[in-house]
DNA sequence: CTAATGATGAACT
DNA sequence: GTTCATCATTAGG
């Protein structure tokens, strides 16, 4: 953990793919949630389609604090999505958690998400906050509260490509994964 | 199977 | 008024 926080503070691309592999935690009033992470993507300040590209603004305020702090946006009118911070503080720049492999509360992530299947709970950025429980209330906390990593498995092989969803700096390769992992998001379904 | 679209609100120009 | 680090559902082939 020493060693992940040296990491965190390196920066958000070595990060992004340190991050893969650890068990991220949830512990709630309903149990404990928790899945590996297998999907990452890098945000900084001299990124185009960084929330933090413009400057320091109230909704991503988090994002300038010490590494390890949480970042939970609210994007698209009905969607929460989970960062951890990364670099000094003042530097703006955070890992997008964007895919889960659960492991533990499943049956309250079903409750929560709505659906029978395991493959469709936490494989997208707005999905796992929501099979997690995490609200918009874990916004600018710290891992270490309700919220932390444990160590998990050391992933085999990482791909890197270009990020999803953003229209700013598609090209760049900023998004990780853990190859043939089935929880990755925008994998067909197969259930 | 793939493509299009509606939901729904905050931030920004 | 437009854009958005999204997702579930519907329409189409």
């Amino acid at each position: 953990m020493e060693q992940l926080q040296n990491v965190l503070l390196s920066g958000s691309i070595p990060a992004a793919k340190a991050l893969l592999g650890w068990k991220l935690v949830h512990e709630t009033d309903e149990g404990r949630m928790a899945g590996y992470i297998v999907e990452t993507e890098a945000y900084d300040q001299v990124d185009p389609a960084s929330h933090t590209y413009t400057g320091m603004t109230s909704r991503n305020a988090a994002m300038f604090e010490r590494a390890g702090t949480l970042y939970v946006y609210f994007t698209y009118g009905l969607h929460y999505c989970l960062n951890i911070v990364t670099g000094t503080k003042g530097e703006g720049q955070g890992v997008l958690i964007r895919a889960l492999e659960p492991l533990e509360g499943l049956e309250r992530m079903r409750e929560l998400r709505n659906t029978s299947s395991n493959l469709l709970l936490t494989n997208g950025p707005a999905k796992l906050v929501q099979a997690l429980g995490v609200t918009i209330a874990d916004n600018a906390t710290s891992l270490g509260e309700k919220i932390y990593l444990e160590a998990g498995f050391h992933p085999q092989e990482i791909i890197q490509t270009p990020r999803i969803g953003i229209t700013q700096a598609k090209d760049e390769l900023r998004r990780f994964y853990v190859a043939g992992n089935p929880y990755v998001s925008h994998t067909k379904k197969r259930y």
